[in-house]
DNA sequence: TCCCTCTGCGCC
DNA sequence: AAATGGCGCAGAGGGA
């Protein structure tokens, strides 16, 4: 059964099922009513918005397992059909759905996300039409356009499992990862000081501006400042292009010690420090906002909290419970088999039967021994092997990276070929899409307009080439990329489905995850992650599919334990 | 004062 | 000759 609920605009909450509609419910009632309907019959729900409903309801203690985002479906879908600049919101998928215009309401795709993409708020649906009524249509509008789609299967895959994301991160919001608040004040407190209030330099801040500005000779430099930096270095003879860390590094002067010690120290205090704790942390539990399919790729995107760069001198502070383990799951190298699947690059999927598959490229390209590298070259096979791939996904050509590329290409063409005509696609402004359906953007007017024309002149003709080149190296990752998103979602999706209670998800970076869990669940949960993972890439690639997916899985007590 | 861009750095 | 993809966030600094 479907079941359509949503929030009208002020005169509360609505549910439709197949028997009638009721409208004008207030949040209990509402709560009350999802909660009966979800237990007696888990129907598929058709929700406007995930992120803007599920919430509330979670609040509440009511779990919802299937349902679908009118929101992100619509995101996908327009992607899909190249009107990606066209508005998500309800009222505009309502209004398209009767071939009417749709109103300019909502935010563009790849503009910055606002909290909720689809709320039927805003510019709200005409009068006497109602919140049930306008996704009814959009929903048989939505099922049209996905039959009509190259491959609706995997259209529907898509749709399906980006939803069922979409309530798994509600859901981990609201459980939040484990933080020890009392352990992260105690690392703050021994590299930076005591706290201090903020707009201040705490004390080994002090100390370490005081120990620049003694090596430059006794004149104030700012270290928070990179152009005082680089003026500083240029009174001693030193001349540095920006301030960066890795181009002072190299440098031989009394500075340069304390300076990284400040930057990294400083890095910490502003992003890492009281102020964020006492704005992230709360109950023990770090509970950031995630943003599904909030970057064009199809990757999540988090809003505050910076959850997806929780740096590694921090991870000590993830902790489980006392008797339970958190279990981490990593998807090891998990881009490099994404395009050997995607190929279908046979040779490729041979070396993927390693768990280390950069360590098994590096013997299968140079155990010939017939590349010589260059003097300032790469150390090692392995690390050889990893600029060769990287450079294939990414297009780099810098450095070692061109005949790395070159050998690659000889040994594994079907697979370098893949993502070169993703990149030849881009360079002529065609958009590509990654294994499910997820569709790259349009390359903007200027960028049209720069590259589509005549040049008449050497630097423009550079330019052109210049833009056309960086879109070919975007449209060759998002390949990769947002296929990975497709088996990451699928991955979520089963996964959420399928852990043992108590057991929850409680993390998702990328390629990663992280359940809490009773210890006596994380042997279980841990096989759960390892199986789901495989049968996730062949829901995406097809039983018969050669490459393995290994995506080991360890229960620890600290999240700096897992690597 | 506010707003914007730039720089730099954390993560994948 | 060289050009690697995707993000979020904070602080500096310039312009209005």
């Amino acid at each position: 059964m479907q079941v359509i609920t949503g929030q009208e605009e002020d005169s509360g909450y609505t549910i439709s099922t197949p028997a009638g509609t009721s409208r004008g419910l207030s949040a209990a009632d509402w709560v009350a009513e999802v909660r009966r309907l979800e237990e007696a019959e888990a129907p598929r729900w058709v929700l406007p918005s995930v992120d803007e409903l599920y919430p509330k309801l979670i609040d509440a203690g009511v779990r919802l397992a299937r349902c679908h985002d009118l929101g992100l479906a619509e995101g996908l879908l327009l992607a899909y059909e190249g009107r990606e600049g066209e508005s998500r919101s309800l009222r505009a998928a309502w209004a398209r759905a009767r071939g009417e215009e749709a109103p300019d309401d909502g935010p563009a795709f790849g503009e910055a996300a606002q909290p909720t993409l689809f709320s039927p708020r805003g510019p709200g649906l005409p009068e006497g039409v109602t919140v049930a009524d306008a996704a009814r249509r959009v929903l048989a509008e939505q099922e049209k356009r996905v039959a009509a789609v190259a491959a609706p299967g995997r259209m529907r895959l898509l749709l399906a499992a980006e939803s069922a994301s979409a309530l798994a991160a509600a859901e981990m919001s609201a459980a939040g990862l484990p933080w020890r608040a009392d352990l992260h004040r105690a690392l703050l407190e021994t590299r930076l000081g005591p706290r201090v209030p903020s707009g201040q330099r705490p004390k080994a801040l002090v100390a370490l501006a005081a120990r620049i500005t003694d090596a430059f000779g006794g004149r104030p430099v700012n270290p928070d400042s990179s152009p005082s930096v680089i003026r500083a270095l240029a009174r001693e003879g030193i001349e540095v292009p920006a301030a960066r860390k890795y181009l002072l590094r190299d440098i031989d002067h009394p500075a340069v010690p304390p300076l990284l010690e400040y930057k990294e120290l400083s890095r910490l205090h502003s992003a890492n420090g009281w102020a964020w704790l006492d704005e992230w942390v709360t109950d023990g539990r770090f509970r950031p906002h995630y943003v599904v399919g909030g970057v064009v790729s199809g990757r999540w995107a988090t809003r505050g909290g910076g959850a997806l760069q929780i740096p590694k001198v921090l991870r000590t502070c993830v902790r489980a419970d006392p008797g339970w383990k958190l279990v981490v799951a990593d998807a090891a190298q998990l881009e490099p088999r994404v395009l050997t699947a995607l190929s279908g690059d046979r040779r490729l999927a041979e070396v993927s039967a390693a768990t280390d598959l950069y360590a098994r490229l590096g013997e299968a390209l140079f155990s010939g021994g017939r590349y010589v590298p260059p003097p300032s070259g790469s150390s090692d096979d392995r690390s050889r092997a990893k600029i060769a791939m990287l450079s294939a996904m990414y297009g780099g050509t810098s450095g070692e990276a061109g005949p790395l590329l070159a050998l690659l290409r000889q040994r594994f063409p079907d697979a370098v070929s893949y993502v070169e005509q993703a990149a030849a696609a881009g360079e002529r402004g065609e958009r590509v899409r990654s294994r499910l359906g997820r569709t790259s953007p349009a390359p903007s007017a200027a960028w049209r307009a720069l590259t589509g024309g005549l040049a008449d002149d050497e630097a423009t003709e550079t330019r052109a080439r210049r833009a056309s080149r960086g879109w070919g190296r975007f449209t060759r990752n998002f390949v990769v990329q947002a296929s990975a998103a497709d088996l990451t979602a699928v991955l979520l999706a089963t996964l959420r489905g399928r852990l043992p209670a108590p057991a929850h998800l409680v993390f998702f970076q990328h390629d990663e995850v992280i359940v809490h869990t009773p210890a006596e669940l994380a042997a279980e949960v841990s096989a759960l992650i390892e199986s789901t993972v495989t049968e996730s890439a062949q829901l995406l690639f097809g039983d018969a599919c050669p490459v393995h997916f290994p995506m080991q899985a360890i229960p620890v007590d600290t999240y700096a334990d897992a690597k």
